[in-house]
DNA sequence: CATCATTATATTGCGCACAATATATTACCT
DNA sequence: AGGTAATATATTGTGCGCAATATAATGATG
C-alpha cells in the first residue's frame, strides 16, 4: 500500500534531518555546518585530500564540494592548492585551525546521542544495515569498521 | 573515535540521498521531486489537508511547503483555498489529475527496490528502527503500521 | 471593544544536492 | 607534434530545508 508510514525512505529522511537538527546547536558553536563537519571529518583521518577523494568519501559532487570549500576556506580551516604536477587537481589541506578544531568536535557526537535520547546499540544497528544497503546499491565506498 | 564510518547519522544521510536517486528518473517520469511525491502521498491518504498537517506528516515547515505546493499547484495536481471560516488556514485539495496520479505512483516503490538491489525484509527493518529513534527523539508523529 | 497574545501562512536569505554544462589540463594515438 | 578523448574542477540553475522575520487573522482579557 502506498502510504507514508510503509516507506523506509521517507523514515530514513525524516530521521537523518532530525539528527542533524539535533547537531546543529552544537556545531552552530564552531561555526559549522553539518556538510562541512563531515568534509572535516575526512580531513582529519587523512590529509591532504582531493576534492574528487572527498566527493567520494562523502558522496557528493564537485558542484556541492567546490562552494563548501570555498565556505570552509573562507574561515581559514583548509588551504585549496592545485597540485603543480597536475594543474586539474586541487587539495584540499587543514591549516592549524583546521586541525585544531577537531578537539572541540571531539564531544559533539555523544551530546547529540544525549540530547535524542538514544543509544549507541540504536545508532549503531541502524549504521550497520545502512552500510550495508549503501555498498549493496551504490559504488559501496563505505569501509566496515568497529564502533564509534 | 571520530571517524566517517562510525557516524549513524553519515550513513542515514548518505543512504537517504542514495534512495532518493534512485527515485528520481522514476519520478521524472511523471514531473515530480521525492519531497512533492512525499507530500502527495499524505494527500492521497487524507484529503483536505492544512498545510499544518502536511507539515507534521513530513516534518516540513511552511518555509518549506509553501514553495512546493506552490509548485505542485502550477502543475495542476493541487488548489489552495483559504478556509473560510478562519482565513489564516490554507487548505490543500487534490485536483482530479492529482487523485489519477496516484496510479502511476504506485508502481514506483517496487521499481526502486529493484533498482537497488535490496529486499523488503531489510528495507522493513531500517523502518522500524528509523521510526523507533524518531518517536523517541523528535515530537513522534509516526505511527506504526505495517509493511509497504 | 481596544489591546495584546496566539496562530497560520508567507517571505527572505543561506547552504546544500544535483543535473547540465563549461573550462582547463593531461593522456592517448598515430 | 596535432588532434582527440579523458579527467578534474568550476559554474549555473532549480528545488529543497531551515532560521528568522513578516503579515494577517483569530482569540483572550480587561
Amino acid at each position: 500500500m502506498l502510504q507514508l508510514d510503509n516507506q523506509a525512505c521517507f523514515a530514513l529522511y525524516a530521521l537523518s534531518r532530525e539528527i542533524i537538527n539535533h547537531y546543529r546547536p552544537l556545531l552552530d558553536g564552531i561555526d559549522l555546518t553539518y556538510p562541512q563537519y563531515l568534509a572535516l571529518m575526512v580531513l582529519w583521518e587523512c590529509q591532504p585530500q582531493t576534492v574528487n577523494q572527498l566527493g567520494e568519501r562523502l558522496r557528493l559532487d564537485s558542484g556541492t564540494l567546490t562552494p563548501l570549500l570555498k565556505r570552509l576556506e573562507q574561515k581559514k580551516l583548509i588551504v585549496r592548492t592545485r597540485r603543480s604536477s597536475d594543474e586539474r587537481v586541487v587539495e584540499i589541506t587543514l591549516t592549524p585551525s583546521g586541525k585544531e578544531l577537531k578537539n572541540k568536535a571531539l564531544e559533539i557526537p555523544a551530546k547529540v546521542m544525549q540530547s535524542m535520547n538514544v543509544t549507541m546499540e540504536e545508532l549503531s544497528e541502524l549504521r550497520i544495515i545502512a552500510q550495508k544497503l549503501l555498498e549493496k546499491s551504490g559504488r559501496g565506498c563505505l569501509s566496515e569498521t568497529t564502533t564509534d
